[in-house]
DNA sequence: GGTTATACTTACATTGCTGTCAATATATGA
DNA sequence: TCATATATTGACAGCAATGTAAGTATAACC
């Protein structure tokens, strides 16, 4: 097929198949909102080598170069998802913390939940494996040291209505990165170790309940005068 | 350079340029070593895209058909090479809970430190991300649910000898899963989040400990028949 | 309604990597 | 010392993915 090398710049050929096709045209912001959305879901379905230009121009119904349009490079449309998940994920925690003082909300459960989603998580694990973290300007450990102070002033305050000595500023941040640590591993290697021991969405629930009682019996054990720990 | 394209096939010509080439050869079992270490290496820095058969030829110093011939595809070496992670993890995870009876060796700091490892987390944390664990034989769930059973076993000894009434199987099996993501978890995001939070070495150590404690806290709590905590 | 900016497309160039093939050198055993 | 097996190599084939160039269609503004 197609043995004539010039074949559209001689517009003046009597063939009448010019189609006039309908072509889509999107904002440039709505555009680059769909080919994230496809990329991520990509990467979290598929992995690393899941984000190929013509697969998501697919996903999104549109041509590969269009990627290259919006995104200088590849390169480029990864930068952006990394810069995009980063905000995503600062915003869903600081305002999982921010109803802190709703009693009827665990902040440690918050926090597990809102990192633990799937493809965050994945995300998450790309960029620190590959090493990409560094050039972006709200990175995830700045995140941590904000999270880390809320829930430190969320302590002492706590502390000081028991009449107990202020907790100590390390121990706050200890608890802070194992949870991250652990809602981060858990979405990783978690599900998966949980999936092979017939462990089912309920068991899951159960795991982090457990873990999520297993720090508040720490804090109430510190942040309390005495051993006086309540039952539940 | 080269511009004969015949060079090696006209054996009867006249060039005396035949340099008679020194060439290692190794026994198979040697260089299969080799390149999978080699694989592995690149792995733990480069991440996934670093396992690329001219640079892990290039590194071992052989050719890239070289390891075509040991392994049959790419695929070949990468499933090789996760074969060999496994047993190497599962042989070290083992042996360090071989030792549990010795009061003086934390089991659970043990099972950290051994999956805590650099390069064997990065190379889990790859094949959860592609999905490559299934067809393993011996895979890291089936060693999960036998270090809880280890586990349990040691606190069940505990128990009784504190005239405790035996723990829940459930919650050593919650203690398990939440030690192998700590662990990892640690390893590929909490390294990071200690190094930009200014911990050092021992601040990274001292969060060992952390964590060790408030475990420790925990099942003295539960395998104890009252509330009887002893201060350290 | 005409003009302009730009989102988008088709076709092609280029690069880089996996895998194949025939040839070669080296260890092992008779 | 000769024969055999095989570890190893250079050259090339083929493919897949990124990136480029030039042209086309659509929205917005006058």
């Amino acid at each position: 097929m197609s043995s004539t090398a010039s074949s559209h710049t001689a517009a003046t050929s009597p063939t009448p198949a010019k189609p006039a096709q309908k072509r889509v045209r999107r904002t440039a912001e709505e555009a680059r909102r769909l080919i994230l959305d496809a990329a991520e879901k990509r990467l979290a379905t598929q992995g690393p080598e899941g984000i190929r230009l013509q697969d998501i121009a697919r996903d999104v119904g549109i041509s590969h170069p269009a990627i290259l349009h919006h995104f200088e490079s590849r390169e480029g449309l990864v930068k952006a998802l990394i810069a995009r998940t980063n905000t995503q994920l600062r915003e869903k925690l600081l305002a999982a913390l921010s109803n802190a003082d709703d009693p009827a909300q665990d902040p440690i459960e918050s926090v597990f939940e809102a990192l633990s989603d799937r493809g965050t998580a994945r995300l998450l694990a790309w960029l620190l494996l590959t090493g990409r973290v560094t050039d972006t300007d709200r990175s995830p450990q700045m995140l941590m040291t904000e999270i880390a102070d809320q829930l430190h002033a969320y302590r002492e305050e706590n502390a000081s209505q028991n009449g107990a000595p202020a907790p100590d500023r390390e121990d706050t941040f200890f608890l802070a990165m194992l949870t991250t640590s652990v809602a981060f591993g858990d979405a990783i290697i978690g599900r998966y170790l949980a999936e092979e021991a017939g462990l089912d969405e309920a068991g899951v629930k159960r795991f982090r309940n457990w873990f999520g009682k297993l720090l508040r019996q720490h804090v109430e054990r510190t942040d309390t005068p005495a051993g006086d720990d309540e039952g539940k």
